[in-house]
DNA sequence: TTTACTGT
């Protein structure tokens, strides 16, 4: 009977120590993936306001920018990644595209082919690469980095609006923060079939650009449609954080404090960016 | 080629 009893508490006491062992690992797995993603966001990771399967998402890590990939609508939601001003413009030559395996979804290198949209890039090639180097410029090509764009807004005017970001806005700014990613029409239904492969293609695509000072923070705001002939000025797709919140039931910044949080997403404010500057600035390719 | 495809 005692001798029962022992047995019994030693394996107690042995299945507490890996109880203990395994909360411990938990909580530094957590930790790491905290500063992991600290590296790459400011003020918290984007969430979702409500509780929806279309806006439920896993964040993906890579080396140079974050992604909140959703298995619902097979898409990248939002990237996250820092630029900086650099001094030196060249990068790597461009690398193949890339299958992802953790979106489980087979998106293969050729799931757009024939379809009339381009694989474009949700963190950029050029950017990544001159801030943050060749492996996050490789990780850049991943499948689940990509969404359908039609030619004309990949191309032009999404380019002008990248290309202004490394140009003209890093410079200005010590640090710039990015989010980016697709917006789809509000009705589920309406849009569900409508995909290359398996992947559900995008009405527009929404661009924030913070410049993260802690006090007054400064941000820009865009959402560009499809269905564009590339020459517009980017000023014609200005927008506030909040109109991109109300489009894609998502919550960005939120570990900024209320104040400040309300104030940088109501308004539409583009005081100290010169946007006059670059805003017509015609592209490099026709 | 700071974008990317199609057709060779």
């Amino acid at each position: 009977m005692g001798k029962l009893r022992l047995g019994w508490r030693r394996q107690a006491r042995r299945i507490g120590i890996l109880v203990l062992f395994v909360v411990l690992g938990g909580v530094l797995w957590q930790y790491q993936e905290r500063q992991h993603q600290d590296m790459y966001t400011w003020q918290g990771v984007p969430t979702w306001e409500a509780l929806s399967l279309t806006s439920f998402h896993r964040v993906l890590r890579n080396d140079g920018y974050l992604v909140g990939w959703s298995d619902v609508r097979v898409n990248p939601l939002w990237v996250s990644y820092q630029v900086a001003a650099v001094d030196d413009t060249r990068i790597g030559s461009r690398p193949d595209f890339r299958p992802d395996w953790r979106t489980l979804w087979p998106v293969g290198t050729d799931s757009y082919s024939g379809s009339g949209y381009d694989r474009g890039h949700l963190a950029p090639n050029y950017a990544i690469a001159a801030v943050h180097g060749r492996s996050a410029q490789l990780d850049t090509f991943y499948m689940s980095n990509m969404t359908p764009q039609r030619p004309n807004l990949n191309r032009r005017l999404w380019q002008r609006l990248e290309e202004a970001v490394m140009d003209h806005f890093a410079p200005r700014f010590d640090r710039l923060q990015i989010i980016t990613g697709p917006v789809f029409p509000d009705k589920l239904m309406d849009n569900v079939f409508n995909r290359v492969g398996l992947v559900e293609v995008p009405e527009a695509f929404y661009k924030i650009i913070v410049a993260p000072h802690d006090e007054a923070p400064l941000a820009l705001a865009f959402i560009m449609p499809q269905d564009v002939r590339g020459n517009e000025p980017l000023d014609d797709y200005l927008v506030s954080i909040d109109d991109i919140e109300a489009r894609t039931g998502l919550d960005f910044f939120h570990e900024l404090n209320d104040n400040v949080e309300s104030v940088l997403e109501s308004e539409i404010r583009t005081d100290g960016w010169a946007l006059e500057e670059v805003a017509k600035k015609p592209g490099r390719y026709q």
